[in-house]
Order: C-alpha cells, then structure tokens, then sequence
DNA sequence: GACGATACTGTTAGCGCTAACCTTGACGGG
DNA sequence: CCCGTCAAGGTTAGCGCTAACAGTATCGTC
C-alpha cells in the first residue's frame, strides 16, 4: 500500500480509502489509484485490514453436512445475500455433531467473525458459552427457538411431520410406519410430529417405528425395503423422514414388484429433484431451504448494522405436495 | 493474549507459544495456559496471527457449482486432507464463469491465502498474471494439464468420452446420440472423446449431437426424450454427459413407456447414487472425484512445506461401469 | 569445575492497515 | 470581508500477534 502511495504520490490512508471508502477520495484520483494498484498487482491485505479496522467482513456458517442437498441449497441462499454486500461465508461442516460444531466454533472465532450462523438448536454448553461471551450475533437456521432473546429462522419440523401423517390418514392408511435415520433434532422433531398425529386418531404403534442412527441414503432407503418385507410388517403406508430414504424405498418397490400406492404407500421430505420423476413420483413436504438461507443472512446483516431485525422468529412455512406414492 | 499471560505470570509470547508451538512450552505450564486461556473465552486473533507470521493457514479453493454432487464430493476431499493439518478452505464458487472466477480470485486473494486448488484449467488471462505474480503455490483440479511446470491432479474426460463411446458400439449400437449440457471444458472434452471414438468407426454424425448451455438437471434429461421423440431421431443410443440427465432420460422412458435399453440405450457420466437404482440401473463411468480433492490437497499440502510433491500432473483413472441401460 | 548442549522463557520490533483527529483551501451568505 | 461549512487529503498511533534474537537455568561430560 505504501508503495501504491508513493507511485500515485500521495499517502497511504488515500490509498485505503480508495478501496473501502471511496467516496471519500476525488472521482480522477481514485480511479488512478486504483488503476496504479492493479498494474503493481496490489491487493489490500484483508487480515491487516481485519486487525486495524476489528471488522473481518466474514461470516462463520455451520452446517451438519455437504452431501446433503437441503445444506447447499441453504447455503446458496447465504452466499446470494452475504456477498453483494461484501461478507464472505466461512464454512464448516459439523456431520451432525455438537462436539465437532463446538470444535469448529473454537476454531471459526479465531477469525473474529462479525457473524455467525447455526444449522439447529442444539449446541453443547462450551458452544452456548463461547456465544453468548461474544458480541457478534447468531442467528440459528433451520429449527425454530422459543427462547427469548435468541434469533431464528426456519420452519416446523413437527408440524411437517403432523401435515405428513394427518394426509396419510384422510387418504384412509391405517397402518402407518416412521422410519427415522441419521436421528438428528429435526428428524426427531418430524417422528414427534407423526406420532402426535397419529396418537390423536388411536392408531399409534411403537412397533412400527423404525430408528436407525446411519445417516441417509438411496441405499438405506432400498434396504428398509427389504427389511419391512422380511420382518413381516403389516403397514399400508411407511412415512420416510427422509426423500432420499424415500426413492430408495420406491426403486426398491418396482424391483420387487411391490405395488406403489396399493399395496403400500410411500411418503418423503425434503422435496428433492428426483421426487418429481420417480414412478410413482414421490408425496413429499418442500422446505424452503433456499429462502432460510436468504433470510437468515438478511437478519444477520442487519444485526451486524446495529439494527433490529423486524422479528426475532421467523416460520417460513412448508408446502405439502401430494404425488402419486400415496 | 496480554491479560491471559498476565493471569498465569508469564509473557504473552509464551502463551502464543502454548497455542502455536505447543513443543517449545513446558507440558504443565503450557496446560495451565490453555485452561486459564479457556475460562477466559481467550482464542487466538487470527488476522494478528496471519499479519504476524505471514502466514494465513488458509487454502482458497474455487469450484464451478456447488448443487452439483461431483465438486461437493472434491471438497469433502480437499477438506479431509487440510483440517487435519491445521489448514482451512475458503470456498468460492465460479458458476462455471472464467470472469466470476476471476472476480473471486481478486477477493481471495486479500486473505493471502498459503495455497490455492482451481477447478479446471479455463481461466481468464488476469487470472493467470495474478496468480504468476503470486509466490503461493496453486493445484488444478479434474482436468490435466501438459503445461510444464503446472500442477493438476485429474482424469482425462476425453478418454471417459472414448471409452463409453466404445462400449456402446461393442455393444452393436450404430446410432449413437449425445446430449452436451453446460458446455463447460470437461462436458466439451467428453464430447471430443465420443466423436473421435465415432470417427474412427466411420459412424460420426453431426446431427446426433446436441448441445444445450442449460445446466445439467433431471428435468432437462426428461425433456430431452421428449424433444428425441418429437424430432423423431433415429439414435439407438444416447450418452448423456451426465449421470442427471441420463437419469430423467430413464424416468422419461419409463414414462413413455420407452424400453431401455432394446429400445433406446442410455449413458451417463459420473456415477451418481441414484444411478445404481434406477430401472433399468444406469450404465456410466465413475469419475475419482473425491480422490481428486484428497490429491490435490495433499500436493498443495507439499508445496506449501516446500517440498517438491512426487508428481506435477497425476492422472487417477476412471472406472466404465457397465449397468442395465446399456 | 569449566564447558557446551539442551530446555524453557523473555524482549524488542514490526507485520499492513485504519480510526480518530487534524489541516488546507474553496465557497457562499450575510 | 469575516465566518462557518464542506470536501479532500494528511498525521499519528495502535490493532494483536509472532520472528528473531537473547537470556537463564539445568544437566551431563570431560
């Protein structure tokens, strides 16, 4: 920066401003700092910068996984609000894990984030410490929070789980099964939602919950398949915690000649491409994931202004899609 | 860092020796360091740390999209290879747009990152002089470069082309289709391998071939049976540049009440999960995508040490997988 | 008992940038 | 002509950390 300085002749605090408060620097002078920069191959030093100004412009996100398309889709949402206004996102990747977010967090604060956000509401203590002794806000993704004070974004688990089951009902399944996988919050929260449901009509049946702490997959959804038919279970319709889970479960069906929805019914969530073309295409629920991500950031952003956000709560809501599988 | 060194009684040095160069503390002295330093909420600045040391332990790795499966898949990769070792990524996504990437690489490079992994080997001229300007070391990843003293870890998409092409014609098909999509290098490179493979058998015929600039997608594979349908073409198989479009091909069909593949063969490219349940299961070829990130990393990781890495270019296969459709 | 090696800890200076305050000159209103 | 205002740019100090060098015990060796 010195060096762009003495070149252009003038001082160096003209040089910073040129980049990150231009208006303050005459219209002809900046564009020949700017443009001196460039051919010296100059680039402002963002850690410098980050340490004088105690701004890093960077946003820590965490997410439970990668390979799961409902994360990315949130993720893309953040990245379309954070980078227009010039944050930048550090990812991490928990799998699931509250240890490892509260690895990721320690490790994340290094980086003095001006923001940060959570997939979930379950984090362990040392991560509930390390937060609320810091004066950057958080704001929490997906799930819903009741605390006060504590901002979130997301939809009902639960009541997906409920609108799910109550739709199996009216199309007069009576013997519905739940298979739970991965048995993060959300998932819990759905097999809450479907039990409710299903208690409230008497037709509640613990044997025909199935918990399984793998993470999900085509695969498992396939093998589920085989498992219900070799334990001899007696359900008309299987509601899968997950549309992966799901389409395995269909592919599975048409390889063995298992009639969808006759013989069994097959519901999803998520709303995946796939679900749409499937045969029979897949009864599912459709998160707005894309529009969490988008308006998680925007709280944030607005938090990191100083400002309030218009609500502290935030229910995107779910849309229920009925398809062919049930 | 002050005020933990003065709870303990020591100098700030060496608390930042306790965190940084744990060997050069003593065992008990330098616990009582990270405990003080715990209950306090201390974690280290990393911005001073990165201004101090000149280094910024953070590897800038740019990926064309992140919706789809195969550089998710790199990342997990390159992740697994740099947490370990104390590095971290910062993720950039080009939208398969030389400019966008350009534009990112200007940004990233503020943070001075140690290393960088590029996805490809298409990039605008400025982003070549700035990264020749740079002492950083950088890693191409998925396509192989024969430029002396670059660095790419891949396969060759050219050969995956020829090879399913190959097995096709073995498999007595005359009419071979292809469907491009995206057009980006490594869709291009496929391309060039089908048509080299079909004109060495005197069957290339440029009416076989389309290219769409859309992203890849199931529903634009769909489409593309019907529009096969519509123009009534006489192909007797079609290679889907990849695995998603290949699979709303085969849900197509199987709507249309297509045989696949007596009928219509389909191919695909880069062995999705799905593809392995689909009916008929799908014919594609397995690229080594999360290897690729590993390998890549670990180059970076060598380079970064100072160390020469055993290969400058490392070509890790592919892997024909001969299903059902074909 | 002197000496070097080893293990641990401290001092000094500076990384590249920006916040806060200061100076200068131009301009317009009364 | 004075004064306040404003736009444009400069000065000074310091953000939190670590490289480089400098001790200071402790120990084994000859």
């Amino acid at each position: 920066m010195a060096d762009v300085a003495e070149r252009v002749g003038v001082s160096a605090i003209t040089v910073s401003r040129a980049f990150k408060r231009p208006e303050l620097v005459g219209p002809e002078l900046r564009q020949r700092i700017l443009d001196t920069a460039q051919s010296m191959g100059y680039v402002p030093n963002q850690a410098a910068s980050a340490l004088a100004s105690a701004r890093s412009m960077t946003v820590a996100v965490l997410i439970p996984s990668m390979t799961n398309m409902v994360f990315v889709e949130t993720l893309a949402g953040i990245h379309d609000m954070l980078l227009p206004r010039g944050y930048r996102a550090l990812i991490g990747v928990t799998h699931y894990s509250p240890e490892e977010e509260e690895r990721l967090i320690r490790t994340y604060l290094q980086f003095q984030p001006d923001g940060i956000l959570l997939t979930g509401t379950d984090h362990t203590d040392v991560t509930r410490t390390y937060l609320s002794a810091l004066s950057s806000p958080t704001v929490h993704m997906m799930e819903l929070l009741d605390e006060p004070g504590s901002l979130s974004v997301g939809c009902s688990q639960e009541e997906g789980g409920r609108l799910m089951t109550t739709h199996l009902l009216e199309r007069g399944y009576r013997r519905i099964g739940f298979v739970a996988v991965q048995l993060d919050p959300r998932t819990l929260s759905r097999l809450d939602g479907y039990r409710h449901a299903l208690e409230e009509a008497g037709l509640y049946d613990e044997k025909r919950v199935w918990r399984l702490p793998d993470p999900s997959s085509i695969h498992l959804g396939a093998a589920m398949i085989d498992r219900l038919m070799a334990e001899n279970t007696d359900c008309d319709a299987v509601f899968f915690c997950n549309d992966d889970l799901a389409q395995g479960a269909l592919f599975q069906c048409q390889r063995r000649g298992i009639r969808v929805p006759d013989q069994l019914a097959i519901a999803g969530f998520n709303d995946l491409p796939a679900s749409a073309w499937t045969t029979p295409t897949l009864t599912t629920i459709a998160t707005p994931r894309y529009a969490i991500g988008r308006h998680a950031a925007a709280m944030l952003l607005d938090l990191m202004d100083g400002k309030e956000p218009p609500r502290r709560r935030v229910d995107l809501g779910l849309t229920f899609i009925a398809r062919e599988s049930t």
